[in-house]
DNA sequence: CGCTATATATAAGC
DNA sequence: GCTTATATATAGCG
């Protein structure tokens, strides 16, 4: 009996391609949807795994911008063009103080655990719960939902708390370096490298794993 | 006899890792190297099959930076900075992001670390060795030493850009409420493009491909 | 760097 | 968008 016949692949699967401009428009269109998508995905486990800072700015055919940035765009590429100038190539010695990190460290993970914590438990009751739909291994996506509003809420007061701490900190360094040694760049504000912490230019993208923007 | 048992195989294969910071040194250097050249060839795939302009910057964690640019990296980034510093802004979508909840939940705490653990490592090595010895490539973090300030402005990137993803991600779930599942995504419009300069030059590349340097 | 054995990314297609 | 069947990318190792 021929059951293999009958057994017919539901699709082709995925095809070789050859690496040339593909000429019909709407597939080159989907394909650099698909394929940015997977660009960044790549770009953001580089970033994760080895901690690298990484950006990228793509065109689409349809004239679009795409951007990804870790810790932002502009923050790398500030860097970059900053480099580049030449000028900056200075061996400045430092010795810095570094006496809050230890303590900073600290209270930034505790207060993560603490949050995480809390939520992971408030989140398992609930998969638990929710748990009747698909029961395969899930994809990034789905874990999402079971988070409330709420407990985003908390991670969001939490950092932000932190970062005020924490900028505190910086500012009181930035002036107690001021006033003993020199700074490398003009822009000691501390926002120069930070991603939404410049303040001279329009934020146009979000700091981080940013997608998007223009 | 027993051919089978002889036959064992002769690796293991690829194996799944998970997507968090590499703690080996040595390791994450290579899957930088790998990565990165991954990486680098699916964007060169990208713009041949859909003709987009391209470029990414990417500092390895070893403090080098890497570049990819189509049609060149310089070309790219210039065109984006001009579109995103002046008034050239009429149609700006505001985009997004990506991150999901177990992300960036190890993201929170794991970029802490990340940041925190490389930035003392750094500093130490460069007080220590301060010697830059490749005539390719240059340090454009040379004022890595400003760590002092430098860290602290990366915890506060770090933290606002985790908020952002967060607050996003809540604002999209307030919307989203109703429905079951929902999509990551990312666009937006802008224009620009990005060029790269870098150091260890890549042997191979497809033509109009460049590889700028610092 | 070269080799597998697998984990992933995706070309087609609905 | 969401699937399925394959083409690719790579983790661990020598």
């Amino acid at each position: 009996m021929d059951k293999k016949r009958m057994m017919q692949k539901k699709t082709q699967g995925r095809k070789k391609i050859e690496i040339k401009r593909i000429s019909d428009e709407s597939r080159r269109q989907v394909t650099f949807s698909k394929r940015r998508t997977g660009l960044f995905n790549k770009a953001s486990e580089l970033c994760v795994l080895t901690g690298a800072e990484t950006a990228i700015i793509t065109q689409s055919p349809g004239g679009r911008v795409f951007a990804f940035g870790h810790p932002s765009v502009d923050c790398v590429v500030d860097k970059y063009l900053a480099g580049s100038s030449s000028v900056l190539q200075e061996n400045v010695a430092i010795n810095q103080v570094n006496l809050n990190a230890a303590s900073m460290r600290e209270n930034f993970n505790q207060k993560y655990m603490e949050i995480s914590k809390e939520i992971e438990d408030e989140k398992k009751k609930k998969v638990l719960e929710d748990q009747v739909e698909d029961g395969d291994n899930f994809w990034w996506e789905e874990s999402f939902e079971n988070l409330g509003i709420e407990e985003l809420e908390k991670y969001i007061a939490s950092m932000e708390q932190l970062k005020d701490n924490i900028m505190m900190r910086a500012d009181e360094m930035a002036m107690l370096r001021n006033s003993s040694k020199f700074s490398k760049n003009e822009g000691s504000d501390g926002g120069g490298t930070i991603g939404g912490g410049d303040s001279t230019l329009p934020d146009y993208y979000p700091p981080g794993f940013n997608f998007g923007s223009g």
